[in-house]
DNA sequence: AGTTTGATGTGATCTATATCACACTAAGTT
DNA sequence: AACTTAGTGTGATATAGATCACATCAAACT
């Protein structure tokens, strides 16, 4: 069900069907099965990749073998490992999903080319660029300005909907805190 | 010297003197002396600001009146409080100049008239706003992996010309780390 | 059906960092 | 020249949260 990516570009800017069609045929789909990788650490990041149907996340993994995740994406979510996709470098991060998995792939040879091709996707994309930086932001002053529990709030706030899906020990990982502690906040 | 706002386009896309000139007609000029502010709490955030001399730092105020720096801004970068400018809503963040400061103004509808009028504006647009999107993950990755030293030095390392400008106690906030801790640090 | 694996809770410690308090120096102001 | 203010260092103490160690329960394999 692609109708999805329409979506969201129409929040946007409006598209014709032809126009969603020319889009579309630039992307590839994949599906995977809980647990499988996306993208695994020194792998060469080639797409973005958005998604249509699953949960997944994309995490670090340090020196002492401590996961971080650095974002979860639901439907209607883009994910990669952004440094490694824009620079055509190797994944820092490792990708993978939580619950069975669709996705929408987008190579970065394509993306600049509908981008060049068509003013209204790059447009598309720089503003979701600007909202993801501010998101971003949003979270680094959390970090920087709350303990765990209020970011333990933050979050449930902000997005309801993940805490029925993923475990506390994750979410206690995206949050910076230990899943112990993070079993302890009750109200 | 509004050449290092060329430059900076110009490693993205080449531009002709007469687009530069025409870019450079949608912007304003502001001089603040040090300690001045660009943009206090509450105020509606009119502008983007290109820095093209002097220094300066957006943070937050919480309850307690404890600082929280979300960035710091020198010569050739971009500040604001972007969640307000994008959203046109009132800005949570404060700016104020470390140094005397000279900046170029971009409203919103300038910047997005000079983005629907040359696509390759919003093609440089994009890609800083990648590359934000990008630094700031890091960032998040450094707090959430990283102890305070580790942090100072990442910092040290990524911004070493910083140091020379911004006093310790401003670091300290930058990282999350309380300024006694940070001075205990050495080494 | 039995067994491994994942998720969660909770007590007992440990530790990095915050907080409080004070001192010293340099720079800017009247 | 005296005085205020900003920047920094450092000791003593407090504390949020980490870590270690078990226990329980449910789900998923074999």
């Amino acid at each position: 069900m692609s109708e999805i990516l329409r979506q969201q570009i129409e929040k946007i800017t409006p598209l014709t069907d032809k126009e969603f069609e020319y889009i579309l045929s630039h992307f590839t789909t994949k599906k995977l099965k809980k647990h499988q990788f996306l993208i695994q650490e020194d792998d060469l990041v080639q797409h973005d990749y958005f998604v249509i149907k699953g949960l997944l996340k994309a995490y670090y993994i340090n020196h002492d073998g401590k996961e971080h995740i650095m974002q979860f994406a639901a439907e209607d979510w883009w994910i990669t490992d952004y440094q490694a996709y824009f620079n055509e470098t190797k994944a820092l991060f490792n990708i993978d999903c939580i619950e069975t998995t669709e996705v929408l792939c987008l190579s970065l040879y394509n993306r600049e080319k509908l981008c060049a091709d068509m003013h209204k996707i790059e447009h598309f994309f720089r503003k979701k660029s600007n909202s993801g930086y501010v998101a971003l932001q949003r979270r680094i002053l959390s970090l920087l300005n709350s303990n765990a529990k209020e970011r333990y709030e933050q979050l449930l706030q902000q997005y309801p909907s993940l805490f029925q899906r993923v475990p506390k020990t994750l979410i206690a990982s995206y949050l910076g805190v230990s899943r112990e502690t993070l079993s302890r906040l009750s109200t």
